[in-house]
DNA sequence: GTCTATAGAAGGATAGAC
DNA sequence: GTCTATCCTTCTATAGAC
């Protein structure tokens, strides 16, 4: 089918061992042995390590900057909804470049990258469901970045089912209170 | 006071630096740079790179073990409560630390850290407040790590108690459900 | 497209003067 | 205790043959 069944072999074993090791953590040699081919040969088909690392997130940047602009032509309830919904999938689909957009926004300089802080935070706002409470905002970020990391720590899909037990979870956190408090 | 103010700089500018940068991601140089001396000397205060970490991070570690052996001795509902309120003020009073304790047990092998993953785990289930429901699992999992996320992301301590919002989000996740489905 | 060989920089760590 | 100088290794990247 495809031809370019190199390339995607790199790809694939970058993702892998990046998220096992970081971005710093994992030479280009590493990789060239984890492919089984040379340095050089990685070096041909991404003109440096960032390109390779840009390369692989890519595809969920973009996605992640999809689900931003669908966002905003929601408000409020629906928006919250949507946000959750989207993210999980969103985090679910692209396991192994979720780590990598963490580390790798303090690891290197990558242009491409631009403009994605204030999109992070717009999907804090819509998970809070835009509550102006700051224990809403915080409950977000809690939520949002521990999505992210446990399904990045979760490697193996035993019998529950990950993306309903996330969702539910931050059902919990998010959905508005009903005044009843201890 | 304390005569040993280059090893307290030393430590001071690794844990500001690792935090930012990750452990792969700072140099002996980058740091001996921040202090103002050389590499040899941060080398004469600590046998190796890894030594520094082990130093910076020792302190945290063995909190987080007495919390553990603590919380050993309550069950069910108290020792969830104890669990939350223990773990956010650990991890407010060792922010920077967290974050090296996630990546250098990937990034090292320091053997001081042997045992770490069982006691995390334990932490989870006290979080989860023993409940064999997956989705308590899961919750624990989104609220442990969400909130060494936040701390560590949430560098300005602005109007907000941070404390008590992480401790309420954590109530909101983790208190036992009054079945109330939409 | 893939390789070997190597350049050139940066990393951690040591030796020895002061 | 702190320094300069140096060693050895590893890293990214390039050159050029096949």
């Amino acid at each position: 089918m495809t031809r370019n069944h190199t390339r995607e072999d790199i790809l694939s074993e970058a993702a892998r061992l990046f998220a096992r090791a970081g971005y710093k953590g994992t030479s280009l040699h590493d990789i060239a042995v984890a492919v089984g081919c040379s340095k050089a040969t990685l070096l041909y088909h991404f003109s440096s390590k960032d390109a390779l690392l840009a390369a692989l997130v890519e595809p969920a940047i973009q996605e992640l900057r999809a689900l931003d602009t669908r966002l905003a032509t929601l408000d409020g309830e629906s928006a919250r909804a949507a946000a959750v919904d989207g993210f999980v999938d969103l985090v679910l689909r692209y396991r192994r470049q979720v780590t990598l957009v963490y580390d790798s926004l303090q690891a290197t300089e990558i242009p491409r990258f631009a403009g994605i802080d204030a999109l992070s935070e717009r999907l804090v706002r819509a998970f809070a469901g835009h509550s102006p409470d700051p224990v809403d905002d915080i409950a977000a970020r809690v939520v949002l970045s521990g999505i992210c990391t446990v399904v990045i720590e979760h490697a193996d899909p035993d019998g529950i089912d990950l993306r309903d037990a996330l969702t539910t979870v931050a059902e919990r956190v998010l959905r508005p209170r009903t005044r009843q408090e201890s």
